[in-house]
DNA sequence: TTGTTTGCAAACCTTTTGCACGTTA
DNA sequence: TAACGTGCAAAAGGTTTGCAAACAA
Protein backbone atom coordinates (compact mmCIF):
# COMPACT_ATOMS: atom_id res chain seq x y z
CA UNK A 1 0.00 0.00 0.00
CA UNK A 2 1.98 2.84 -1.37
CA UNK A 3 -0.44 5.64 -1.87
CA UNK A 4 -2.55 8.23 0.88
CA UNK A 5 -5.62 9.53 0.06
CA UNK A 6 -6.19 12.98 -1.60
CA UNK A 7 -7.16 14.56 2.05
CA UNK A 8 -5.71 17.29 3.32
CA UNK A 9 -3.03 16.49 5.92
CA UNK A 10 -3.05 19.41 7.82
CA UNK A 11 -5.14 22.75 8.11
CA UNK A 12 -2.46 24.55 10.57
CA UNK A 13 0.78 24.35 10.85
CA UNK A 14 2.37 25.48 14.18
CA UNK A 15 5.43 23.39 13.64
CA UNK A 16 6.14 25.13 10.57
CA UNK A 17 5.01 28.60 12.14
CA UNK A 18 7.67 28.31 14.74
CA UNK A 19 10.04 26.62 12.14
CA UNK A 20 9.77 29.56 10.27
CA UNK A 21 10.18 32.16 12.63
CA UNK A 22 13.86 30.58 13.77
CA UNK A 23 14.93 30.55 10.67
CA UNK A 24 14.35 33.75 9.61
CA UNK A 25 15.70 35.25 12.98
CA UNK A 26 18.89 32.47 12.45
CA UNK A 27 19.34 34.29 9.07
CA UNK A 28 19.48 37.72 10.47
CA UNK A 29 15.79 38.67 9.21
CA UNK A 30 13.62 41.07 11.59
CA UNK A 31 10.30 40.58 13.41
CA UNK A 32 8.17 43.06 11.35
CA UNK A 33 4.19 43.32 11.51
CA UNK A 34 3.59 42.38 7.97
CA UNK A 35 5.74 39.37 8.21
CA UNK A 36 4.66 38.11 10.90
CA UNK A 37 1.09 37.98 9.17
CA UNK A 38 1.94 36.51 6.24
CA UNK A 39 3.87 33.60 7.91
CA UNK A 40 0.65 33.03 10.40
CA UNK A 41 -1.58 33.06 7.26
CA UNK A 42 0.56 30.65 5.67
CA UNK A 43 0.72 27.87 8.45
CA UNK A 44 -3.33 28.34 8.55
CA UNK A 45 -4.14 27.18 5.04
CA UNK A 46 -5.06 24.17 4.57
CA UNK A 47 -3.57 24.13 0.50
CA UNK A 48 -2.00 26.11 -1.13
CA UNK A 49 -3.15 29.92 -1.84
CA UNK A 50 -2.05 33.22 -3.85
CA UNK A 51 -0.41 36.41 -2.83
CA UNK A 52 -3.73 38.01 -3.34
CA UNK A 53 -5.49 35.32 -1.19
CA UNK A 54 -3.21 35.95 1.28
CA UNK A 55 -3.44 39.29 1.70
CA UNK A 56 -7.30 38.99 1.43
CA UNK A 57 -7.38 36.81 4.62
CA UNK A 58 -5.09 38.49 6.34
CA UNK A 59 -7.50 41.09 5.84
CA UNK A 60 -10.43 39.04 7.02
CA UNK A 61 -8.99 38.23 10.21
CA UNK A 62 -8.85 42.12 10.96
CA UNK A 63 -5.00 42.94 9.93
CA UNK A 64 -3.58 45.42 7.81
CA UNK A 65 -0.81 44.75 4.99
CA UNK A 66 -0.02 46.49 2.08
CA UNK A 67 0.29 43.71 -0.86
CA UNK A 68 3.81 44.75 -1.43
CA UNK A 69 4.88 43.16 1.61
CA UNK A 70 2.82 40.69 0.94
CA UNK A 71 4.75 39.91 -1.90
CA UNK A 72 8.50 40.71 -0.58
CA UNK A 73 7.54 38.00 2.46
CA UNK A 74 6.16 35.18 0.03
CA UNK A 75 9.83 35.57 -1.85
CA UNK A 76 11.87 35.98 1.05
CA UNK A 77 10.79 32.61 2.25
CA UNK A 78 10.89 31.29 -0.96
CA UNK A 79 14.35 31.90 -1.12
CA UNK A 80 14.91 30.00 1.88
CA UNK A 81 13.23 26.80 1.02
CA UNK A 82 10.71 27.92 3.74
CA UNK A 83 7.93 27.72 0.92
CA UNK A 84 6.96 25.94 -2.08
CA UNK A 85 5.84 27.85 -5.17
CA UNK A 86 3.22 26.24 -7.07
CA UNK A 87 1.92 26.96 -10.45
CA UNK A 88 -1.48 25.59 -10.85
CA UNK A 89 -2.26 26.63 -14.54
CA UNK A 90 -3.87 29.95 -14.44
CA UNK A 91 -1.06 32.35 -14.31
CA UNK A 92 -1.25 32.84 -10.52
CA UNK A 93 1.58 31.42 -8.13
CA UNK A 94 0.52 29.81 -5.08
CA UNK A 95 2.26 29.17 -2.40
CA UNK A 96 1.87 26.48 0.84
CA UNK A 97 4.71 25.44 3.93
CA UNK A 98 7.70 23.66 3.15
CA UNK A 99 7.89 20.95 5.65
CA UNK A 100 11.55 20.17 6.84
CA UNK A 101 11.39 17.02 7.15
CA UNK A 102 10.37 16.81 3.05
CA UNK A 103 6.68 15.77 3.80
CA UNK A 104 4.84 17.48 0.74
CA UNK A 105 2.41 16.00 -1.76
CA UNK A 106 1.16 17.22 -5.08
CA UNK A 107 -2.63 18.82 -6.82
CA UNK A 108 -5.09 17.96 -8.65
CA UNK A 109 -6.44 21.34 -10.48
CA UNK A 110 -10.30 21.26 -11.30
CA UNK A 111 -10.22 22.97 -15.58
CA UNK A 112 -13.93 23.89 -14.70
CA UNK A 113 -14.08 25.78 -11.17
CA UNK A 114 -10.66 26.32 -10.28
CA UNK A 115 -10.46 24.60 -6.93
CA UNK A 116 -7.15 22.32 -6.03
CA UNK A 117 -7.26 19.30 -3.69
CA UNK A 118 -3.46 17.86 -3.06
CA UNK A 119 -2.73 14.34 -2.96
CA UNK A 120 0.39 11.96 -2.23
CA UNK A 121 1.70 9.24 -3.75
CA UNK A 122 5.06 7.15 -3.18
CA UNK A 123 5.20 5.50 -5.94
CA UNK A 124 5.18 8.77 -7.71
CA UNK A 125 8.17 9.83 -5.60
CA UNK A 126 10.09 7.32 -6.38
CA UNK A 127 9.44 7.07 -9.91
CA UNK A 128 10.43 11.08 -10.02
CA UNK A 129 13.63 10.13 -7.84
CA UNK A 130 14.58 7.61 -10.46
CA UNK A 131 14.18 9.92 -13.49
CA UNK A 132 15.81 12.42 -11.38
CA UNK A 133 19.12 10.41 -11.46
CA UNK A 134 18.97 9.57 -15.10
CA UNK A 135 18.76 12.92 -16.67
CA UNK A 136 21.55 15.28 -17.25
CA UNK A 137 20.12 17.76 -14.87
CA UNK A 138 20.81 18.56 -11.35
CA UNK A 139 17.06 18.27 -9.76
CA UNK A 140 16.30 20.39 -6.84
CA UNK A 141 12.67 20.14 -6.92
CA UNK A 142 9.45 18.71 -8.89
CA UNK A 143 6.03 19.93 -9.07
CA UNK A 144 3.01 16.70 -10.60
CA UNK A 145 -0.29 18.80 -11.63
CA UNK A 146 -2.81 16.57 -12.57
CA UNK A 147 -5.98 18.78 -14.33
CA UNK A 148 -9.39 17.79 -14.75
CA UNK A 149 -13.11 17.51 -13.68
CA UNK A 150 -13.61 17.51 -9.42
CA UNK A 151 -15.87 15.58 -8.11
CA UNK A 152 -19.02 18.28 -8.20
CA UNK A 153 -17.65 19.52 -11.91
CA UNK A 154 -17.57 15.81 -13.28
CA UNK B 1 13.98 0.22 -21.03
CA UNK B 2 11.13 2.14 -19.98
CA UNK B 3 13.39 5.93 -20.05
CA UNK B 4 14.40 7.30 -23.12
CA UNK B 5 16.64 10.75 -23.21
CA UNK B 6 16.27 13.85 -22.45
CA UNK B 7 16.57 14.90 -26.22
CA UNK B 8 14.33 16.42 -28.13
CA UNK B 9 11.72 14.07 -30.53
CA UNK B 10 11.00 16.57 -33.42
CA UNK B 11 11.92 20.18 -34.24
CA UNK B 12 9.60 20.81 -36.68
CA UNK B 13 6.04 18.67 -36.92
CA UNK B 14 4.48 18.87 -40.66
CA UNK B 15 2.09 16.13 -39.58
CA UNK B 16 0.80 18.23 -36.95
CA UNK B 17 0.44 21.24 -38.85
CA UNK B 18 -1.93 19.22 -41.77
CA UNK B 19 -3.78 17.87 -38.74
CA UNK B 20 -4.39 21.49 -36.70
CA UNK B 21 -5.74 22.83 -40.07
CA UNK B 22 -7.89 19.82 -40.73
CA UNK B 23 -9.24 20.43 -37.29
CA UNK B 24 -9.88 23.52 -37.56
CA UNK B 25 -11.68 23.06 -40.82
CA UNK B 26 -13.84 20.83 -39.83
CA UNK B 27 -15.10 22.54 -37.07
CA UNK B 28 -15.96 25.28 -39.22
CA UNK B 29 -12.77 27.80 -38.40
CA UNK B 30 -11.67 29.40 -41.57
CA UNK B 31 -7.75 30.01 -42.76
CA UNK B 32 -7.02 33.26 -41.49
CA UNK B 33 -3.32 34.90 -42.53
CA UNK B 34 -2.36 34.90 -38.64
CA UNK B 35 -3.88 31.72 -37.92
CA UNK B 36 -1.59 30.01 -40.25
CA UNK B 37 1.44 31.92 -39.16
CA UNK B 38 0.84 30.74 -35.37
CA UNK B 39 0.30 27.16 -36.57
CA UNK B 40 3.19 26.99 -38.68
CA UNK B 41 5.10 28.72 -35.70
CA UNK B 42 4.31 25.93 -33.38
CA UNK B 43 4.83 22.90 -35.91
CA UNK B 44 8.13 24.57 -36.05
CA UNK B 45 9.08 25.00 -32.90
CA UNK B 46 11.23 22.36 -31.08
CA UNK B 47 9.36 22.76 -27.68
CA UNK B 48 7.28 24.72 -25.83
CA UNK B 49 7.18 28.41 -26.39
CA UNK B 50 5.02 31.64 -25.38
CA UNK B 51 2.82 33.57 -26.94
CA UNK B 52 5.61 36.93 -27.13
CA UNK B 53 8.13 33.87 -28.54
CA UNK B 54 5.72 32.75 -30.85
CA UNK B 55 5.06 36.40 -32.30
CA UNK B 56 8.53 37.27 -32.49
CA UNK B 57 9.35 34.34 -34.39
CA UNK B 58 6.26 34.86 -36.94
CA UNK B 59 8.18 38.40 -37.20
CA UNK B 60 12.00 36.93 -37.53
CA UNK B 61 10.57 35.15 -40.27
CA UNK B 62 9.15 38.18 -42.22
CA UNK B 63 5.76 37.69 -41.12
CA UNK B 64 3.51 40.31 -39.65
CA UNK B 65 0.69 39.66 -36.79
CA UNK B 66 -0.79 41.61 -33.56
CA UNK B 67 0.01 39.87 -30.50
CA UNK B 68 -3.54 39.78 -29.68
CA UNK B 69 -4.08 37.66 -33.02
CA UNK B 70 -1.55 34.86 -31.15
CA UNK B 71 -3.13 34.92 -28.20
CA UNK B 72 -6.67 34.18 -30.05
CA UNK B 73 -5.31 31.52 -31.84
CA UNK B 74 -3.44 29.77 -28.82
CA UNK B 75 -6.68 29.81 -27.30
CA UNK B 76 -8.82 28.54 -29.58
CA UNK B 77 -5.76 25.70 -30.46
CA UNK B 78 -5.96 24.89 -26.86
CA UNK B 79 -9.36 24.29 -26.23
CA UNK B 80 -9.91 21.74 -29.24
CA UNK B 81 -7.03 20.21 -27.26
CA UNK B 82 -4.71 20.77 -30.65
CA UNK B 83 -1.62 22.20 -28.09
CA UNK B 84 -0.73 21.68 -24.63
CA UNK B 85 -0.07 24.27 -22.22
CA UNK B 86 2.64 24.46 -20.14
CA UNK B 87 3.61 26.35 -17.07
CA UNK B 88 7.32 26.27 -16.12
CA UNK B 89 6.93 28.39 -13.41
CA UNK B 90 7.82 32.17 -14.44
CA UNK B 91 4.57 33.15 -14.73
CA UNK B 92 4.23 33.20 -18.59
CA UNK B 93 2.01 30.46 -20.57
CA UNK B 94 3.97 27.97 -22.39
CA UNK B 95 2.74 26.01 -25.60
CA UNK B 96 3.17 23.18 -28.04
CA UNK B 97 1.93 20.82 -30.32
CA UNK B 98 -0.21 17.88 -28.76
CA UNK B 99 0.37 14.83 -30.72
CA UNK B 100 -2.72 13.28 -31.87
CA UNK B 101 -1.29 10.13 -31.07
CA UNK B 102 -0.79 11.09 -27.38
CA UNK B 103 3.07 11.25 -27.00
CA UNK B 104 4.31 13.55 -24.77
CA UNK B 105 6.72 14.60 -22.79
CA UNK B 106 7.64 16.76 -19.47
CA UNK B 107 10.37 19.38 -18.41
CA UNK B 108 13.28 20.37 -17.17
CA UNK B 109 13.17 23.82 -16.05
CA UNK B 110 16.52 26.00 -14.83
CA UNK B 111 15.82 27.95 -12.37
CA UNK B 112 19.24 29.95 -12.73
CA UNK B 113 18.89 30.26 -16.74
CA UNK B 114 15.71 29.72 -17.28
CA UNK B 115 16.15 27.43 -20.19
CA UNK B 116 13.51 24.18 -21.08
CA UNK B 117 14.84 21.06 -21.76
CA UNK B 118 12.12 17.87 -22.60
CA UNK B 119 12.65 14.24 -21.13
CA UNK B 120 9.78 11.13 -21.51
CA UNK B 121 9.56 8.66 -19.17
CA UNK B 122 7.56 5.15 -19.36
CA UNK B 123 7.71 4.56 -15.86
CA UNK B 124 6.50 8.02 -14.86
CA UNK B 125 3.30 7.27 -16.93
CA UNK B 126 2.44 4.58 -16.08
CA UNK B 127 2.54 5.55 -12.30
CA UNK B 128 0.44 8.84 -13.07
CA UNK B 129 -2.14 6.81 -15.20
CA UNK B 130 -2.26 4.52 -11.59
CA UNK B 131 -2.82 7.28 -9.48
CA UNK B 132 -5.25 9.29 -11.72
CA UNK B 133 -7.26 5.89 -11.38
CA UNK B 134 -7.54 6.13 -7.84
CA UNK B 135 -8.07 10.00 -6.84
CA UNK B 136 -11.65 11.06 -6.70
CA UNK B 137 -11.21 12.77 -9.72
CA UNK B 138 -11.34 12.93 -13.67
CA UNK B 139 -7.76 13.46 -14.81
CA UNK B 140 -7.83 14.44 -18.13
CA UNK B 141 -4.03 15.64 -18.18
CA UNK B 142 -0.96 16.29 -16.48
CA UNK B 143 2.16 18.15 -16.43
CA UNK B 144 5.37 16.75 -14.40
CA UNK B 145 8.21 19.90 -14.31
CA UNK B 146 11.71 19.13 -12.63
CA UNK B 147 13.81 21.87 -11.69
CA UNK B 148 17.37 22.62 -10.65
CA UNK B 149 19.94 23.34 -12.56
CA UNK B 150 20.72 22.56 -16.09
CA UNK B 151 24.56 21.43 -17.31
CA UNK B 152 25.78 24.75 -17.85
CA UNK B 153 25.06 26.19 -14.95
CA UNK B 154 25.10 23.16 -12.58
C1' DT C 1 -22.81 39.21 -49.02
C1' DT C 2 -22.33 37.74 -44.32
C1' DG C 3 -20.22 36.20 -40.58
C1' DT C 4 -15.36 35.48 -39.15
C1' DT C 5 -10.77 37.10 -38.31
C1' DT C 6 -7.56 40.67 -37.61
C1' DG C 7 -5.06 44.73 -35.68
C1' DC C 8 -4.85 48.43 -32.77
C1' DA C 9 -5.32 50.46 -28.51
C1' DA C 10 -7.11 50.48 -24.17
C1' DA C 11 -8.14 47.83 -20.17
C1' DC C 12 -7.00 44.29 -16.73
C1' DC C 13 -4.39 41.69 -13.35
C1' DT C 14 -0.62 40.07 -11.14
C1' DT C 15 3.77 41.20 -9.65
C1' DT C 16 7.78 44.43 -9.01
C1' DT C 17 10.01 48.66 -7.70
C1' DG C 18 11.18 53.59 -5.92
C1' DC C 19 10.96 56.13 -2.14
C1' DA C 20 9.75 58.26 2.21
C1' DC C 21 8.24 56.90 6.67
C1' DG C 22 7.98 53.74 10.55
C1' DT C 23 10.14 50.00 13.28
C1' DT C 24 13.28 46.58 15.07
C1' DA C 25 17.32 45.28 17.39
C1' DT D 1 20.83 55.19 15.83
C1' DA D 2 21.48 52.64 11.97
C1' DA D 3 19.84 49.27 9.31
C1' DC D 4 15.82 47.00 7.96
C1' DG D 5 10.80 46.58 7.03
C1' DT D 6 6.48 48.67 5.45
C1' DG D 7 3.06 51.12 2.73
C1' DC D 8 1.75 53.72 -1.00
C1' DA D 9 1.69 54.69 -5.60
C1' DA D 10 3.61 54.16 -9.94
C1' DA D 11 5.61 51.03 -13.23
C1' DA D 12 6.22 46.82 -15.58
C1' DG D 13 5.02 42.70 -17.80
C1' DG D 14 1.77 39.37 -19.73
C1' DT D 15 -2.89 38.66 -21.29
C1' DT D 16 -7.67 40.00 -22.54
C1' DT D 17 -11.18 42.73 -24.72
C1' DG D 18 -13.93 46.41 -27.56
C1' DC D 19 -14.38 47.85 -31.89
C1' DA D 20 -13.99 49.08 -36.72
C1' DA D 21 -11.72 47.61 -40.88
C1' DA D 22 -10.17 43.57 -43.68
C1' DC D 23 -11.06 39.12 -45.18
C1' DA D 24 -12.56 34.11 -46.18
C1' DA D 25 -16.10 31.32 -47.85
Amino acid sequence: MTASSTHHHHSASPIWEAHARAALAAQGSRAGGARQLVIAALAGQACCASAQEIHAQIAATGGATGIASVYRTLDLLHGLSLITRIDTGDGVARFEPAHPDGAHHHHLVCDTCGSVEAFHDDALETVIHTVADRVDFRVDAHDVVLRGACRSCR
